[in-house]
DNA sequence: GTGATTATTTATCATATGTTAAGTACTTCC
DNA sequence: GGAAGTACTTAACATATGATAAATAATCAC
């Protein structure tokens, strides 16, 4: 868990009762490659930190599995449409290598807020910063090509391609797993 | 200020003293229509809440005006991509009718996090929804043809196309003006 | 109110991406 | 290690949206 609270670290530092705090409320799992971390239709109830592996938000559009994000070693995931509004969630986490997790009880953590301000803070700065990530994002899809998409995507995230099937990497691009083959043929 | 706080209600109910603290930090401004509040370039360091009027955020890619978002009557609208990161924003807040708008200093009130954590909280609710219709957004935009976009705006936002010129509501959908007008004349 | 500016529509053509289908390459599992 | 399934590519055709240009409509300034 050790690198659960160095992460954490780089937005708020935290006396030793909040980290044991949050310790305590948080475990460790190992999981393997295609599992489902939570169903769809569940309301989202934990928030997940990749220790090591991948992971990703997907839902089914018409039928047709679509990527909203992936997270990779030392980074957050959670449903936030969920997560903040206590309603239901139309997408799911699915593990994409096996990976080692900790998964953070929402419930009580959001109860810890009350005791501890430094931990209110903490999440609230992190989800600040996921906010802007997604306002950048929206700019990003709404006006560049998919090659450009593509383009950015290789040069801020080579891991992706790397550790993510092609299929997945095409719905996160908003594009069709044919046209991401195109657009890679004409290289 | 009343329906600032009315609007914040909604949110967190807050001690006499904390609304008085933001109270102070906060001014009513009467804005022409056309006005840039702020220009691009500027770090961005105050909230606005559109007590009467239209605004919207905009900025330009490779000189063409694509607009981010609106905010109507009893709403708050900021350039987050700047207000939670101290970098200088590429985006502007333009009022697209005459408006009266307050304006919150967010400098003193980030400083006031510390002795009133209602405070924190509140805008800690406040962004956390913003972010979620943020994430939502993006599904919209990523999976629904310009007509379905321009359709569901219709239903959603009626007013938009009432107080908008079009040109904004344009690139706003992720269009060309001509593709908004060929879709509206399609029916 | 008249002219000038700005906003919107319409038409034509170009192009990026979608759709469907088929073929190849890679994994997994007994 | 071979069969079956899964992932990826390629090709042909369809379609939505972009780009440019010109026409009309609405708004603004004097």
């Amino acid at each position: 868990m050790t690198s659960l609270f160095k992460y954490l670290g780089k937005f708020n530092t935290l006396s030793k009762e909040a980290e044991k705090a949050i310790a305590e409320l948080s475990k460790t799992i190992t999981v393997k490659k295609n599992t489902d971390l939570q169903p769809i239709g569940h309301t989202c109830k934990t928030i997940y930190f990749v220790n090591k592996g991948v992971a990703r938000i997907y839902y089914f559009k018409d039928g047709v599995d679509i990527t909203e994000s992936f997270a990779f070693d030392n980074n957050i995931i959670a449903r936030v449409e969920s997560l903040f509004t206590g309603k239901p969630s139309r997408k799911a986490i699915q593990i994409i290598e096996d990976s080692e997790i900790v998964a953070i009880n929402s419930t009580q953590l959001f109860k810890l807020y009350d005791k501890f301000p430094e931990i209110e803070r903490l999440f609230r700065l992190i989800f600040e910063s996921a906010y802007v990530d997604t306002v950048n994002r929206i700019e990003g899809i709404q006006f560049h090509t998919a090659e450009e998409r593509y383009n950015s995507l290789i040069k801020d995230a080579p891991d992706v391609l790397k550790r993510v099937p092609l299929k997945y990497v095409a719905s996160y691009l908003g594009i069709t797993q044919v046209s991401l083959s195109r657009i890679r043929g004409s290289k």
